[in-house]
RNA sequence: AGGACUAUAGCUCAGUUGGUUAGAGCGCUACCUUGACAUGGUAGAGGUCCCCAGUUCGAAUCUGGGUAGUCCUACCA
């Protein structure tokens, strides 16, 4: 064994070897108990795992290992998305930047093979980056959303939902991204907030209008505010407020809309608001939300004057308010207008209101500007055609199902974040107009008639269409998230329900124990999820199946001043780095090298150097997990800490050179440094097993022995219970507590007294012995799930000595904390032991003798449990508080100049003659009376009021008394010290 | 505008149903290369638990109000 814990020499190592064995299969030998699932959310088939990810995979897997260790059939079901934009966008930058033919001279049958390829060239990089997270997932059944069998089940979803009427098409104001030419999720649209203008503009009345204004100004016009001048192009009416004086005698009056010349009526519709702007109104049905509800109510026409890239339109498309072709209105656009982009068009048409004398002002205006998420473009709502599921329908059975406790979100606010969402839920347009993804299993004839089934064959069956109508299939695809809502049953091959091994699945691991995400996709997926899952799966008796029982949401992980990390501030960190270590240079090219905005290349490259003057080093992945874990408390957002990092790792070496030293001590410095030359692993002898009794030899126990057992189930009983409650950071903390300060703090110390003494018999030699194998054995089951690596490396090699076989620590039962293995009389003697130590050590620190320089002890007032400690650990005391001789003073006995400290109601007293400074001392005992003085104070003026004493429990006031009289009986030994020091 | 979350040591965070002398890791100070480990050991310093008011015998913890920060949703001609 090395000296130092070498992770990279293991992990690739141990990673293959369970793979090719198969452990990470959910049905294999020895796992009899029942199924246990969670399905991975699936990552972007083109992107690579970041911090984030590895954040969740730690705790999927941590939670897969340690149901499977349970014995239950566990399967972490691993698989990608397609992401459909994104991926699309991807591919036609690369084909771009290649000089290769865009997508539109491709065709879509050749870019759709473009982006296959693209897939299978990148989609490595994630499995590749998932098994040097350790990620015990079931490679076997790996699913990607495009597969034909998960097609099979987008398909069939499609079609049974638009049989049950819950997805339809219709012709709606939708938000359009013009840059990517693809209607998007109103979840897809980023909010900005942006300064902008408001351009107040003149519109004449019609027919020589005119009236008189509260002001007593004869006008011939009215004055509307707009944002979005440009859009006055396809105005079909001014609103005004009904209640609004100023301007009911105007309703039903006419204007003429400059520069188009349309007559257009103004109507009253309370959405015009007294209060804002000029109280005046523009609607524009075609190119504005609020504007479009206004029209349906209003039954006014719409004229998109926008192209699908969002310039202006040759000529105005109009509808009527159903969204029918009105054939009667023109669509005229003046020809100086056609063909320009939105902001040219709107600088231009600002320009000719102002030529005209018809721009009152121009307002300074905080506003709220839609983007594209993917794009980056301003969204524009654009009148098109899409298919939309009917999701408020779909809510009510998902919304029942979180409030009735069939599905549980872990922290629960975030249960509110849902019903606040699900109660207020929009249709969800589905379709997108790209290339790469479902095709819309929907037909149309020359008429235009929907058909939808499966396949073309299958609509002609079912329709009762032959071979003389001529069909042509839907050109768009579904969102991304439609298919990736099916997850949870469609990985496990639903809708082959006839398939015994389908069905055999669905029982064993559906719904799914726990769904681990972000909670920024709650609505995007979780919410969707609930409701396909619970719409299309029904459990024995027909009632709808959840998709999961909990969902735990993670906090994001942000850098190390609390910033979010993007590609974009160049303050990502990949979790492999963090693992192999990374050169600075090769840092710099990761963060600044392909850059979508090069500009900032600079500050990125200077503020890397800052941070990483030398580079990222090498931790492991253990270490990494192990952090992660750690600083997984619920719900929180995680500032990440390469000190931390580093901390953990330390943990390993720590952890690394426990089982070293234990090695040492069966195995004898030789063979163990013979075995570190070679890098072969020790063989163990059937005397090492011997010496630790693994065949049931005759031993004996020592205290510490049989007090490290007893805490041992202790840490066994917590880290069970936190893991069971998610607390993953405090069942990090009881293992960390635990095997730092007591395994090896303590117990490898209090053992060496027995393995050293030559006087040691063989049964206490072998107690000891086997109890470090053991304890350490069970204690790298417990920390398995976090750190699966060392853990089994550790494992190995001790498993034979504590008397166990198995092939894996994968598979070998998980600890289960024994009652008959407590042992609180033992934990109380090592209480008293450590009291005495540190009281000890406390003295050499406060005078400066130095560790080395034996002491003379003395003990003084000791009740019957402490004569019977100090004599029962004398070895022990004598060897780790460096003392020479233990004495015990009896009363009267004459006491040396000393330096005292209190264990309970014992005294521990180091004679220090020649080299104690009487004031000094006097200083330091009279600082602790003080400080004990203010607890006194503070306890009996609670004890003295009678309030408290009336009210508060026995127990309370027991406790409360106690402390006081422990106190008083501190401060009177402290006192006598006083006393007696400044006598002498 | 509505809502959620957060505020505890220099930093990052724990603190279970109200009763602790308020904890951990890192950092800091002093000492120590003792035969697992200097990626180590021992000891120590360090806190107005954001502020105000209330409930209570008792508040870091519960309630109300405020301040600051983060985020979400909605809307703004």
């Amino acid at each position: 064994m090395e000296k130092t814990y070498q992770p990279q020499a293991l992990e690739q190592e141990w990673y293959k070897t369970w793979e090719e064995k198969g452990y990470f299969k959910p049905y294999q030998d020895g796992l009899d108990g029942e199924g246990y699932s969670i399905m991975i959310p699936p990552p972007n088939v083109t992107g690579s795992l970041h911090m984030g990810h590895a954040f969740q995979h730690t705790i999927q897997d941590a939670l897969t290992r340690y149901k499977r260790m349970q014995g239950k059939k566990a399967l972490w079901q691993v698989g990608t998305d397609h992401a459909g934009i994104a991926t699309q966008m991807v591919v036609e930058r690369k084909l771009a930047q290649e000089g290769q033919p865009d997508r539109h001279e491709l065709g879509r049958e050749e870019f759709t093979k473009k982006i296959w390829e693209w897939k299978e060239e990148s989609g490595g990089t994630i499995t590749s980056q998932m098994r040097r997270l350790g990620n015990s997932v079931d490679w076997e059944t790996e699913r990607f959303t495009m597969d034909p069998g998960f097609y099979k089940a987008v398909e069939e979803v499609f079609v049974k939902l638009y049989e049950d009427d819950l997805i339809y098409r219709g012709k709606r104001l939708v938000n359009w991204d013009p840059k990517l030419h693809t209607a998007i999720s109103d979840l897809e649209v980023e909010n900005k907030d942006v300064k902008g203008k408001m351009w107040h503009l003149r519109y004449p009345l019609a027919d020589g209008l005119t009236y008189t204004d509260s002001e007593g100004n004869e006008k011939d016009y009215i004055v509307v505010a707009t944002t979005r001048p440009e859009t006055m192009l396809g105005d079909t009416c001014v609103a005004v407020n009904p209640e609004d004086a100023r301007y009911q005698h105007l309703v039903g009056k006419d204007v003429m809309l400059p520069l188009v010349g349309r007559r257009i009526p103004i109507i009253a519709d309370e959405y015009a608001d007294m209060e804002k702007g000029t109280g005046c109104v523009k609607i524009t049905p075609a190119h504005d939300f609020n504007d479009y509800e206004v029209g349906k109510r209003n039954e006014l026409p719409m004229i998109n004057v926008l192209t699908f890239n969002a310039d202006i339109r040759e000529e105005g498309q109009t509808f009527n308010f159903d969204g029918t072709v009105n054939e009667e209105l023109s669509g005229f656009i003046p020809e100086k207008y056609r063909g320009l982009e939105r902001f040219a068009a709107r600088k231009e048409i600002v320009a000719d209101f102002e030529a005209a004398g018809l721009l009152v002002e121009i307002v300074e205006n905080d506003m709220v500007i839609p983007y594209g998420d993917r794009g980056g473009v301003v969204i524009e709502p654009m009148l098109t055609d899409q298919w939309y599921v009917d999701a408020k329908t779909m809510a009510k059975p998902a919304i029942a199902a979180v409030e009735n406790g069939d599905i549980n979100f872990v922290p629960k606010s975030y249960e509110n974040m849902y019903f606040a969402w699900m109660n207020n839920i929009q249709d969800w347009c589905i379709s997108r107009q790209l290339w790469w993804g479902h095709r819309i299993p929907a037909w149309y004839d020359d008429q235009g008639k929907v058909y939808v089934a499966q396949t073309e064959a299958m609509v002609r069956e079912k329709y009762n269409l032959d071979a003389s109508v001529n069909l042509s299939q839907d050109n768009d695809v579904l969102d991304t998230w439609f298919s990736s809502a099916l997850w949870t049953f469609a990985t496990q091959g639903w809708p082959n329900l006839d398939d015994p091994e389908v069905a055999k699945r669905l029982a064993d691991f559906h719904p799914s124990d726990v769904l681990v995400t972000g909670f920024d996709i709650i609505f995007f997926w979780v919410a969707r999820m609930i409701m396909m899952t619970m719409h299309f799966c029904k459990d024995g008796e027909g009632k709808a199946q959840v998709p999961f029982k909990t969902v735990y949401v993670t906090g994001l992980i942000r850098d190390e001043t609390g910033a979010k990390m993007s590609k974009s501030k160049g303050n990502v960190l990949d979790p492999i780095d963090m693992i192999d270590g990374i050169g600075i240079d090769e840092l710099l090219e990761k963060r600044t090298g392909n850059m979508m905005q090069p500009q900032l290349a600079e500050k990125i490259g200077k503020r890397t150097k800052k941070e990483f003057p030398e580079g990222i080093s090498a931790h492991g992945t253990d270490a990494l997990r192990f952090t992660l874990t750690a600083l997984a408390s619920t719900g929180r957002d995680i500032s990440w800490d390469m000190k931390r990092l580093e901390g953990y790792r330390n943990f390993c070496n720590k952890i690394w050179n426990a089982s070293r030293y234990v090695m040492l001590s069966v195995a004898g410095e030789d063979v163990v440094e013979a075995a570190a030359e070679n890098g072969s692993k020790i063989v163990i002898t059937d005397a090492m097993k011997a010496a630790c009794g693994a065949n049931g030899e005759e031993a004996i126990l020592s205290l510490a022995d049989r007090w490290i057992i007893s805490r041992l189930q202790f840490v066994e009983a917590e880290v069970t219970r936190h893991l069971d409650q998610y607390r993953f950071d405090l069942a990090a903390h009881a293992l960390y507590e635990f095997i730092w300060n007591e395994y090896c703090g303590w117990y490898l110390e209090l053992s060496k007294p027995v393995l050293w003494d030559e006087n040691s018999s063989e049964e206490a030699k072998r107690g000891t012995l086997g109890t470090l194998v053991r304890v350490l054995e069970a204690t790298m089951r417990l920390a398995h799930p976090f750190m699966p690596f060392i853990t089994e490396e550790i494992w190995q090699q001790v498993k034979v000595l504590a008397g166990k076989s198995g092939d894996t620590i994968m598979l070998a039962p998980y600890p289960v904390a024994q009652d008959a293995f407590r042992d609180a009389d033992a934990e109380a003697d090592i209480k008293w032991l450590q009291d005495v130590i540190t009281a000890v050590r406390n003295i050499r620190g406060e005078k400066n003798i130095p560790p080395s320089k034996p002491l003379d002890l003395l003990f003084k007032n000791g009740g019957d449990d402490d004569f019977r400690r100090a004599e029962e650990n004398q070895t022990f005391l004598k060897k780790l508080a460096q003392l020479e001789n233990l004495t015990w003073l009896n009363e009267g006995d004459e006491e040396p100049m000393s330096v005292t400290q209190l264990v309970g109601d014992m005294e521990v007293l180091i004679p220090m003659a020649g080299f104690i400074d009487k004031d000094k001392e006097v200083e330091r005992l009279t600082k602790s009376v003080e400080k004990l003085d203010k607890e006194i104070e503070r306890v009996n003026n609670k004890l003295g009021n009678p309030g408290f004493t009336d009210k508060a429990p026995a127990a309370v006031i027991d406790k409360e008394k106690e402390k006081a009289a422990g106190f008083a009986r501190d401060i009177t030994k402290l006192k006598d010290q006083i006393e007696k020091i400044k006598a002498l």
